[in-house]
DNA sequence: AAAATAGTGTCTTTCAGACAGTATTAT
DNA sequence: ATAATACTGTCTGAAAGACACTATTTT
């Protein structure tokens, strides 16, 4: 293999795992060990293994488990950061991901694990700002019409819960009765049939996402 | 560099690269002169060259005009793809990328270098079908709402041509009534005082796109 | 009572889509 | 005349957004 007669890049995954902890949008970062940027906050990432990986979306489940011990969450590809001088080592690939998961799925943050509010996160290593950049404006468009923001939340949730998370993925204020006749129009949610308590007034109906909720689809009919 | 115990996966970079001939879409292939897939037709690609390249971006940019002298183009990043199997010489990435050119910015095809109906491609060399799959779908998603088909015509165009590029990408008719109301609410094209005369009936106005031609945005402000 | 939620209904505005033309300028 | 284009206009229906409620069930 590689019989080429010039170096070949460094070639890394990266992801972006974003959760939602008391109605914030958090992100996951790790405080480096090693050099380059030891001590440094950085996105959750590593190599490829050739031998047991079986492609770049396994290898960042891989490394996640590994990591955070985390298991079970939406996976799905952002883009491809490359050039010689996001990495001190030399010229680089980051296969970059974006993870959305659930708080509870976290359970206790090891050492060195920590969330920190998304849109504050600042000065992580590499050029992983712009990696989380392109990760939350990916999570604000498909938030204008896809069931992307409820999969940060935990499985059974209430109505002013779901509108929340849809409010803080937009930064916009959603109208209640018009976000509910969309969520019936989508089909996008079934009740559990139970309902939670907190503080005082009306119990709170626990919802589930539907099974097959309705991905994207639909909404782009029209238009050109 | 690359002090890691096990091998690096082989990383190229591959583009799949639309035009628009006699009002159909065509794909550029290029047949393969060395093994692996030796005569087959497949997606224009090859390696980064850390040396020269300044990101990934800049080296399909490279090979694109070393292969078939292409240069000025609307480049976009479309994913990776990767996996043990998908090369024969071992675990591979690719960075695929989706090009969209001027026919006439093509020139002439070199030798080896062909056109094929976009929709018509298949038994492309490695998961090349799988590549140009996913950049159809992307243009057929971002023709509904965005500039993207525009950039497969000429500079100069006609109204027919223009709504003719965006029925072919979404593969439906549409009213020329409202089409065109569109293009002015968005204010794609500006006319450029010409006029073009082919077969009988009344010249076409020309046009172009226009400056700062509005890329997606708007159309996007309602909806949950 | 106050709080938090659930639920209903209606009115407006926007806009894509469909349709029906007329007008212009060439062969 | 015929063809190809340009241009203008109207109507409809769907859906988002805004608003105003009432109803329920708890502390």
């Amino acid at each position: 293999m590689q019989d080429q007669s010039f170096p070949t890049p460094i070639v890394t995954t990266d992801a972006v795992v974003l959760t939602l902890e008391d109605g914030v949008l958090q992100l996951l970062t790790l405080r480096r060990a090693q050099p380059p940027f030891a001590g440094v906050a950085a996105l959750p990432g590593g190599y490829i293994h050739t031998q047991e990986d079986h492609d770049a979306a396994g290898a960042i489940t891989r490394i996640l488990r590994e990591k955070t011990g985390l298991g079970g969450f939406h996976l799905e590809q952002l883009a491809s950061f490359s050039g010689p001088d996001r990495d001190p080592r030399g010229w680089s690939v980051s296969l970059a991901y974006m993870a959305l998961v659930r708080r509870k799925d976290l359970g206790e943050l090891a050492e060195g694990v920590a969330l920190t509010p998304a849109y504050e996160a600042r000065d992580l290593a590499f050029d992983h700002d712009d990696i989380l950049a392109t990760a939350l404006r990916r999570l604000r468009d498909k938030g204008a019409w896809s069931n992307l923001p409820a999969l940060l939340l935990p499985s059974e949730f209430t109505l002013p819960e779901i509108q929340n998370i849809y409010e803080t993925v937009r930064g916009t204020k959603l109208d209640q009765s018009s976000f509910r006749r969309k969520l019936n129009e989508l089909r996008l949610v079934e009740e559990t049939g139970k309902t939670r308590q907190e503080s005082a007034g009306r119990p709170a109906k626990l919802y589930r996402l539907a099974s097959g909720a309705a991905y994207a689809s639909r909404l782009f009919d029209r238009m050109i």
